[in-house]
DNA sequence: TTATGAGATGATGAAACCATCATATGGTCC
DNA sequence: GGACCATATGATGGTTTCATCATCTCATAA
């Protein structure tokens, strides 16, 4: 906990996006994103997902532990939430990013397959 | 590079963010951000960052494949350049939102100890 | 052409992360 | 309290990333 806290913020920084690095925990982001209070239930991510429940359980500790994710159990029921709106701004800029460069690089492609 | 492209965007985006998950390269991508034109010769970022030249080098091809930044030789001096403006401000977004939940780390943290 | 400076790449062992199965824990109902 | 559902945790081998040293490549000056 101590040790997550302090350091350098870069140094911090890249443990946020260690916490970002696998796509099952960005799809969880994203359904999170997109539910109606940033928020669902472990059931629901399952039924979204379709991966083994405690694969998908060792993700969401993940995103907890790098306080990503908020959880709160109702019952039997955990529902996950985006613990901040900037992770949502997060993904967002990530895919302009990621489109403007995959455009430029499909772009590259075509012009070599033109070549070809 | 064309496996690079293919595959779903949550794929793609936790692959970026694998490419931004080490300290140095984060340092790499704010000095950037934070220089005119968004760029720097190697010589400066080895002078900012004070790490051996043949580490820098590993990260700067690790930032170079992720095409999150792009290189430009000049002489005997190669310029590394920020490869879209979005990749600043994700780490500004990322600074907010870490600033936001470490301060609430701290808030507990002092209940804790008041109570200690 | 050789020497030198700047920067990149190769190689390798250690550390961290991932995939996956087994098991444990929390909650509810009968 | 036992059975069952929902979810979390433990354990372990495989894969990837990291740290670091050795070496290579590019460019320039003499």
């Amino acid at each position: 906990m101590l040790s997550e806290i302090e350091g350098p913020l870069y140094e911090i920084k890249a443990d946020l996006f260690k916490g970002l690095a696998h796509p099952v925990r960005i799809r969880v982001l994203e359904i999170l994103s997109a539910s109606p209070d940033h928020s669902c239930t472990v059931g629901e991510l399952l039924g979204e997902i379709g991966i083994e429940a405690s694969h998908l359980s060792q993700h969401l500790a993940t995103l907890r532990r790098h306080r990503v994710v908020t959880s709160e159990r109702t019952g039997s029921a955990v529902t996950y939430s985006l613990a901040h709106p900037k992770i949502a701004e997060l993904l967002a800029i990530a895919r302009v990013f990621l489109r403007d460069t995959l455009a430029g690089a499909r772009a590259l492609l075509d012009e070599v397959d033109a070549r070809a």
